[in-house]
DNA sequence: CGGGTCGTTGATACGCATCAATACATGTGG
DNA sequence: CCACATGTATTGATGCGTATCAACGACCCG
């Protein structure tokens, strides 16, 4: 149990030395919260930052009707809520506890004199909001360049290991999901799906069988970048 | 011409004493570009970033077709390439020289070694991470929840100095530009445009008039957030 | 003044959302 | 274990939103 709490389990904290881990570990708050239950809401004033101890978090961003999207999902071991606290600002998006999750919640006037005193934290914090960017990046790079079929495309070939070749791979995450991650509906995917038959693309229950990697490559019309 | 140079005029650098700066500029070598040059290209190892000293650069994105969108536009003052060179990963993204430019290149394994030594540097440049991040999950909320018409809408909001009343203010770019940067083509943006003067925004040669703030911002369906 | 770019407007086609109906899977209680 | 209810994925019919292609007007610059 306490094993679980322990933020020395995180990617982040793997480089930062355990004196420094633990100072940390004194700033912040443990919360736990249960599956479907709001950790943060778009709007709410950012104060804290997060390191995700154990579960699965989504991020999203809802319309004042109430349609809501995915912009991006995150696993233990990695911080959300990062930008907002750094700059003392509302925070642009909610954050929602996919499965019952662990944070230790951490105030970012806290952690910004620890900076200083432990430089060392810089680094791994740079490279989490740096790692951020990318992911960020990467998804206006797909929603403003590719159209939806070229987008689920691109998003099989995230998940594949090799590039080159055939693969099978699972999808973890349901249909519905995968559709809001890529800004679609839920029936848009599906005829997408039933498209890339065509290009070798063959869906299961929970995975997805591929052909010709290099063919589905030259389809999507843009790099497959991490 | 040796003041344009100082990176004491940066927004980036206000907070950062002169010792440091000076130590910064001595570890990366001064860039100029001519304007439609580009700094660096999609797909380049990312080992530099750059702090912009002079100018106006486009950081955008292409396909393998050509056809190309604008990421963000970087004014005097500010970083970029900072992910890529944090990760030792590619660059995601073009960079394009708006106007004539002056950077300084600085390689991140120097200032890498340099984050420990003055760490007064570590919280501008995690400052200027987050504020890109911001930006980027500005524009996917924008991308996924808000049709080309809103997007407009909340675009000239953006410029607006306040969130209520009347305001007028000057669109500062050409409109090909603003509608690369929404994520659309040109004639849709004329559109736009036209459908709007219905909700009280009139478009004048370069700069818009708005009658009623409130009203906009009911309409864009998305708060607009700095 | 004439050639070029830029912005607007119109006609058309495509991509995708929406609404509706059906099939399928999962889980629940009789 | 089956019957039924619930949620999830597929498929079809239709309409909206936006890209595309083409023509035209307005401005800028040589």
């Amino acid at each position: 149990m306490l094993a679980a709490l322990n933020i020395q389990n995180c990617d982040f904290s793997r480089e930062v030395s355990a004196e420094t881990l633990s100072r940390l570990n004194s700033l912040g708050t443990i919360k736990r919260y249960s599956t479907g239950e709001n950790i943060f809401n778009q709007y709410d004033d950012g104060t804290s930052f997060h390191i995700l101890l154990d579960g699965i978090v989504s991020i999203t961003a809802l319309r004042e009707s109430g349609q809501s999207t995915i912009i991006d999902t995150v696993h233990k071991g990695h911080l959300f809520g990062l930008n907002s606290a750094i700059l003392h600002r509302p925070y642009l998006v909610s954050a929602v506890a996919d499965t019952d999750v662990v944070t230790l919640a951490i105030p970012f006037t806290n952690a910004q004199q620890m900076l200083t005193e432990h430089p060392e934290l810089s680094l791994p914090m740079l490279r989490e909001l740096a790692t951020q960017t990318r992911i960020l990046t990467n998804q206006i790079r797909q929603l403003k360049l590719q159209k939806g079929n070229e987008r689920v495309a691109h998003y099989i070939l995230s998940l594949s290991p090799s590039m080159t070749g055939s693969f099978v791979c699972d999808l973890n995450e349901p249909r519905r999901v995968i559709a809001q991650r890529l800004g679609m509906t839920p029936e848009s995917l599906s005829r997408s799906i039933a498209a890339l038959k065509a290009k070798g693309v063959i869906f299961e229950r929970t995975s997805v069988r591929v052909k010709d990697a290099a063919l589905l490559r030259s389809y999507c019309g843009l790099e497959v970048i991490q």
